[in-house]
DNA sequence: TTGTAGGCGTTATCAC
DNA sequence: GTGATAACGCCTACAA
């Protein structure tokens, strides 16, 4: 009377619930004439096989854990649509937890229903989490599924997935070199891994041009438009001449034009602007922002990718477990920073 | 060896496995030494309870399935952020689908995964399927879980969460009007089934209040801005001199105001402009937009709270369901829409 | 190629 | 207050 189970399906058939698995899985060899006959009484029963008994025999449940931070930002939420994307295609479902406020998130709570829900692996796209210290790992022994880790600073023992950060910034300040740019001033975004490397190759790069970065040249911000404008101002007091300035992300860059435009500095003439991230609205700035686009929903899916091997290889020793992942990133040149 | 199971701590504790269920349920008593004991030996072996087995005896597996629009929105991603906050304080687990495309929606798949996964209820925050008719529900029998629609057309049967178009769209209206605003022209969303309100509502309080509401006064869009823009060229073009727009969200809003500027039309003081959701760029836009403010996250907890109570009294035919949810709106004014 | 039986980890029912 | 036992639905040896 309720929902039909293999057992069901078998009696219906005529044969045994082993068969109709096999013929499901396609584990072992079953007649063209009984496979069927099955496939007809799954039909007509509406049999849907519970994952859950599965799930229970097998050990796991073929479900990434994926913990995710808050969907404000657009890097997060694609990165997160790309995960999506390769999952299904993998054949894994997705059990999703958003972490709300980074300085209170409770990484054991969300650990623990994790391996409650026995997921066969974990992504872990949290780039407010770069210090692996934060968690207490020891805790879980060998209970933690294989995990991979978005956005995190290469360690040995971890799988990670990352950009090419390095890349990236030493081409967009290149770029500013190339320009003809001489001052060209930073706003650094909040205390994450890649933020810090940003900051370290627009130094270097600098530097190794002979020209002007230190500190004063260097403004610390966050996610914000707001904090964007903030740190503007701050740059501009220190140095009223600068003539470009590299931000940590789009929404601080449009936070600079604002400020540039109500200080009537000509951008790009006067001060050149680039950002990060190349979210739609960077298109729609005025002027049109130059920006480093990162490939968001592609670092999703490669975190999938990278699981799905990492788990395969998890099992035999024999095999190697899947290498890092580095995306390229690439210059999106718009208005704002050619003249 | 593995990973502990009931048994290991039953006979750590010196007790059976079923008392440690007990311990752990709460739903019979259990001694306080015991319990204690039960208590130390879970943290010594490590003990996490397996839902997989838990869901199997149970029938179902305390995991929500979400199906999600692409995140690309800021209502989705909040109405999403929403729905996990509560389901977590609810005790539920979220089982993420995204709609990538909504033309190409493979409903039957989602569906199936999740009879599949047994989940205790669905939530189905897709509001571009505003038509009950496409999903061939009757396949399914009475398979199909508990299920909460977020912003679908009430009907008699389905459980539904909204906020209050009506009301939303009347207020913003009589404020325009109340302004002194004569030819308040109206940007139309896609054909969702709250889209479709706002512009019944919006032609109906013009009428009411006897000004022009005709199909010149009217255009189609979608969510972008660049639609906004064209959309808001239209409206122009046919009526030179209309003192009022009411946008379908805050990026067509946004792309009016550009269109507005580029024609050196003043706002609000020629033209008022009006935009729906409140998302963050609003408030930053030039000149900063009034808007319809939706209560996106409480949706989602909206929906969240009531699925749950669905659930509750899906069981026994005494208890009556629970009761649609309608939440209020604001409105929000700023320098767009005040002379 | 197919059938049978045991077990995955948990909870509920029945005893004591 | 506690212990034994039988399910829940599926998979996988092992047998035939």
């Amino acid at each position: 009377m309720s929902i039909a189970n293999i057992k069901d399906v078998a009696r219906h058939a005529k044969v045994s619930p082993g068969t109709v698995s096999n013929a499901l899985s396609g584990k072992r060899p079953v007649s063209a004439k009984t496979q069927q006959r099955i496939i007809d009484s799954i039909a007509t029963l509406g049999y849907h096989p519970d994952t859950l008994a599965q799930g229970l025999v097998n050990g796991h449940s073929r479900i990434f854990g994926v913990v995710t931070n808050h969907l404000d930002d657009y890097g997060t939420s694609q990165v997160l649509m790309g995960i999506d994307e390769q999952a299904v295609a993998n054949g894994y479902s997705i059990l999703l937890t958003v972490v709300h406020n980074t300085a209170s998130m409770n990484y054991s709570q969300m650990l623990t229903q994790f391996i409650s829900h026995r997921v066969s692996g974990i992504i872990w796209a949290v780039p407010e989490l770069w210090n692996v210290d934060q968690v207490n790992l020891a805790q879980y022994g060998n209970r933690l599924p294989p995990t991979v880790f978005v956005l995190m600073q290469p360690t040995s023992g971890l799988s990670v997935v990352n950009y090419n950060i390095m890349d990236g910034t030493a081409k967009a300040v290149q770029h500013l070199i190339s320009q003809g740019r001489k001052r060209i001033a930073h706003i650094a975004g909040p205390n994450t891994w890649d933020s810090q490397q940003r900051t370290v190759l627009w130094r270097k790069t600098l530097s190794d041009a002979g020209l002007p970065c230190d500190d004063s040249y260097l403004a610390q911000s966050d996610w914000s438009v707001q904090a964007g404008e903030k740190a503007m101002r701050t740059l501009l007091n220190h140095h009223p001449d600068l003539d470009a300035v590299l931000a940590c992300n789009d929404n601080n860059a449009i936070g600079a034009l604002k400020v540039l435009r109500g200080m009537n500095r000509q951008v790009p003439h006067e001060v050149a602007v680039l950002g990060y991230d190349n979210i739609p609205a960077s298109a729609y700035a005025v002027p049109a922002l130059s920006t480093i686009s990162l490939p968001f929903a592609e670092l999703g899916r490669a975190a999938v990718r990278q699981l799905s091997a990492l788990i395969e290889t998890a099992g035999d020793a024999s095999k190697p477990a899947p290498a890092d992942t580095l995306l390229p990133v690439d210059l999106v040149l718009r208005e704002s920073s050619l003249t």
